[in-house]
DNA sequence: CGTTTGACTACGC
DNA sequence: CGCGTAGCCAAAC
């Protein structure tokens, strides 16, 4: 990968378990997803705000992971961020619609229908963050 | 050694 | 909503 966290094993793992708390039929952003996942001591807090999304983008496109609805994260415009026109790109809206999730007709998932509340308080504790 | 490039975002018009 | 821009940073060219 070009870049990555200070700790690519934990941050990616999380990426994982975190995409894996995603309800069918629902979507996550990729900084939605980096804002849960905070820095370790020592770690700087900045760098994650501003690669988080980033890292999430990676972590997910090195997944091999077939119990990872990775579908279900999109970007912030509710839009597919594989390159458009591309198999994996077609791959992931086919996904989406089978689970339900409507295109409007500028390729967009609207969010404020679609998108994903979190996980809730007691996954987060049981899971170390927050 | 300068430029391009990624599964990103926020912001301006 | 569509586009452009800036921030971002290390690897690949």
């Amino acid at each position: 990968m070009m870049w990555s966290p200070p700790q690519p094993v934990r941050y990616f793992w999380l990426v994982y378990e975190i995409t894996m708390q995603i309800p069918m039929g629902q979507v996550a952003t990729y900084g939605q997803i980096a804002a849960l996942i905070p820095p370790l001591p020592g770690e700087d807090p900045d760098a994650y705000r501003r690669l988080g999304p980033r890292w999430v983008g990676t972590a997910l496109r090195n997944c091999h992971d077939k119990r990872v609805p990775w579908q279900r994260v999109i970007n912030s415009q509710g839009k597919i961020s594989l390159p458009a026109g591309s198999t994996a790109a077609e791959t992931q809206r086919r996904l989406l619609e089978a689970e339900g999730v409507v295109f409007t007709a500028s390729d967009r998932v609207d969010l404020k229908h679609y998108r994903w509340a979190g996980p809730d308080a007691e996954w987060l504790a049981a899971n170390g963050l927050q």
